[in-house]
DNA sequence: CGCATCCTACTAATTTTTTAGTACGAATTT
DNA sequence: AAATTCGTACTAAAAAATTAGTAGGATGCG
């Protein structure tokens, strides 16, 4: 088998976002979110939902009436991989590049800079 | 139509990042460097770079004997625009969690950290 | 010349991702 | 109880990405 691949779908990670952000979910509390954002059948996201479940993202669980879905990993840590792998696949793994982009680019607002600086303060040690 | 997918795929960016460093190549010299790496069919290769023409990733002129394929962007466009895609999927847009990432899952070599320190400082003002 | 080589255009098969339909059971409403 | 609602499993089909085959033109070599 292959290796478990760390990167998520562009629509598997709106799922897991919002699953991520309301702890645990049922297929129908995400489909609500989702159609205030774009046109999508209630199906499609049960079948999302249980190919991440497949994949092992979600775990199942019975609730009163519907499944309840669990993220299987943190957020931090799954975003953690994703970054790992683009920086992987894109920068052939250099950090440094890409930090260079985003600074750049000027993507860094004020408070960003603020919490980086602390951040940065903490690694010091 | 639409918007003209600013983020290339694994395999389309595999072989940009091939033209980019020769500057410009045949399906053959792409091939090659390819082959080194992995199985993959003379044939797959072009397809892929007629892909990336058509896409306007690509400029073709005739050479002596086969096409010569030249980047119509440079790398340095191209990547940040990935970067920057990459950063409204995974993080909503804002730059500074992925930085978070960076640093605190010490993808940071020593120097990238001064480095950063000191664009942060230039930011500063 | 006839054959091998290199190249392209065109076509197609496979795999992965995304989207959704159908059927049917359980619960709730009228 | 019949109809409606909610939910699942199973199936499938469309779209996108990846890989490669086939046919045939041009060129160079023995």
């Amino acid at each position: 088998m292959r290796p478990k691949a760390t990167t998520l779908t562009e629509q598997e990670l709106e799922i897991m976002k919002i699953v991520w952000e309301l702890g645990d979910a049922t297929v129908r509390q995400v489909y609500e979110r989702l159609l205030s954002e774009r046109d999508i059948a209630y199906t499609t996201v049960m079948t999302m939902m249980q190919v991440l479940e497949r994949k092992g993202r979600l775990k199942k669980t019975q609730g009163e009436k519907a499944h309840i879905y669990r993220p299987s990993e943190a957020k931090q840590r799954v975003l953690g991989g994703m970054v790992q792998e683009f920086v992987n696949r894109v920068f052939n793994g250099s950090a440094e590049p890409l930090l260079l982009h985003l600074i750049e680019d000027n993507k860094l607002t004020a408070s960003d800079i603020d919490k980086l600086r602390k951040a940065l303060k903490e690694k010091k040690s």
